[in-house]
DNA sequence: GCAGGGTATATTGTATACAATTATACGAGG
DNA sequence: CCTCGTATAATTGTATACAATATACCCTGC
């Protein structure tokens, strides 16, 4: 938490720094740097141009959003996300996004009850029509437009990080099933809950949403794609 | 969110950087540096007797904690926290606290359940002495110790940033009233609530717990505290 | 052949030098 | 007296040099 919209100044995409903080963030979410990958500083640096004392700080902020982590003297690997980090994390953003969903009830600004309106009108376009891309990207978008709404900038903030922080899984398990559509229905009955003026059931909607997200990866493979970090404690309960 | 335990490793207080790093988040936090103070990089190197490069770099992690802004090439300045970022870390705290009370109700360790059951002791034993630093380390404590108990290091972080965040705030409330025994008198009903089992239970009475907490707060002065910044959302509601 | 140690190498940690940017002070012009 | 502009100083941004640490490999001795 607690950096809200202030890391976006000092991550800014016009010093080095900032640039190579927002490539490796990308580079990480998208895969391109598999987990307990090894990064060095001077390889970096290379690759882009720059010198270890930008990457060194980048290091720094990627550590402390849970990317990477750093091992003093010896150096920063690419942090997996265990099926267990995956649960918890649905746990909580299920409290959260109904919280959200919650004050966004009484905050919402007109633009944005447009905004959210019109996503689920063109999910349900791109859902007949089988863009899984574009599918994917109004439903992150959904989400923001909430995180947005609830008119705070710390849980927007601790929203939007979790959100960001299940990309990896998420991405591939809307892809591969029917879940799309079902969300988009939930997406609809969350909005129209808040277009009424009905907290507590935004509120219930919303958290709902979460679990029913959630169920779907576990049906559809989540072991799989995190098998290696299973054993521990992601199959119980 | 997302750093975890993991953080502790690259901060660890051997390397320059993680004492910078501590010491400067101790200081910001203890009320050495106030608001909105310029912090140079020179000036905090001469003091701690290291070099400009591991300032910076502690400079990156303070600011992903929400401690300190960055502005790019202009300065490092402590954030202040508005009455609004309190309230809304109290909201986000209820739900999760109660999310994390009822998870150690399974989780919890026979070393963790004994050392609630002597900490809740200890604090009735402070508060009849008028002990009020000690009052506030054992609720802290108590804290720490339920986060611990959920068995999620995700979960656990998370509270740990927002509790540690709002440190500056409770403190001089717990120390200015009464509401020193009645926290610890729902400290041993959450505990017992726990060690009865009753995760439904534990969970109310957390969420319950950070309401009050707050109630408190409001009652005794925040307005005060963060006067300066309480003009634009801090009284609504 | 194997264990232990030591040296070479690679990598990170820190300090310093240099570049770029921003703030300040002062003077010229109105 | 005020304003604007330029020069100068202060500060951050970046690169590089040097130090400390960890790793790998070989060499020696048993």
């Amino acid at each position: 938490m607690t950096n809200y919209d202030k890391k976006y100044d000092a991550n800014d995409k016009y010093s080095l720094r900032g640039r190579v903080f927002q490539k490796l963030r990308e580079d990480i979410l998208s895969g391109k740097y598999k987990e307990h990958e090894e990064l060095k500083e001077v390889a970096i640096g290379e690759e882009l141009g720059v010198s270890r004392t930008p990457v060194r700080e980048a290091f720094r902020q990627l550590e402390l959003e849970g990317l990477i982590r750093i091992v003093p003297n010896k150096g920063a690997y690419v942090t997996g996300i265990t099926a267990k980090d995956v649960k918890d994390i649905y746990m909580i953003r299920s409290l959260l996004e109904g919280l959200c969903a919650r004050l966004a009830t009484e905050k919402i600004s007109k633009e944005q009850m447009e905004e959210m309106e019109e996503n689920i009108y063109l999910a349900d376009f791109h859902e007949d029509k089988g863009h899984l891309d574009q599918i994917a990207e109004l439903d992150n978008r959904f989400h923001d437009i909430l995180y947005e709404a609830c008119d705070s900038k710390l849980l927007e903030h601790t929203l939007k990080d979790f959100h960001r922080y299940v990309l990896r899984v998420r991405q591939k398990t809307l892809a591969t099933n029917t879940r799309g559509r079902a969300s988009n229905d939930e997406h609809r009955q969350i909005m129209e809950a808040i277009k009424a003026g009905d907290a507590e059931l935004a509120e219930k909607l919303a958290n709902q949403h979460m679990i029913n997200a959630y169920d779907n990866m576990v049906k559809n493979g989540l072991k799989e794609i995190y098998g290696e970090n299973m054993d521990e404690n992601g199959r119980d309960e």
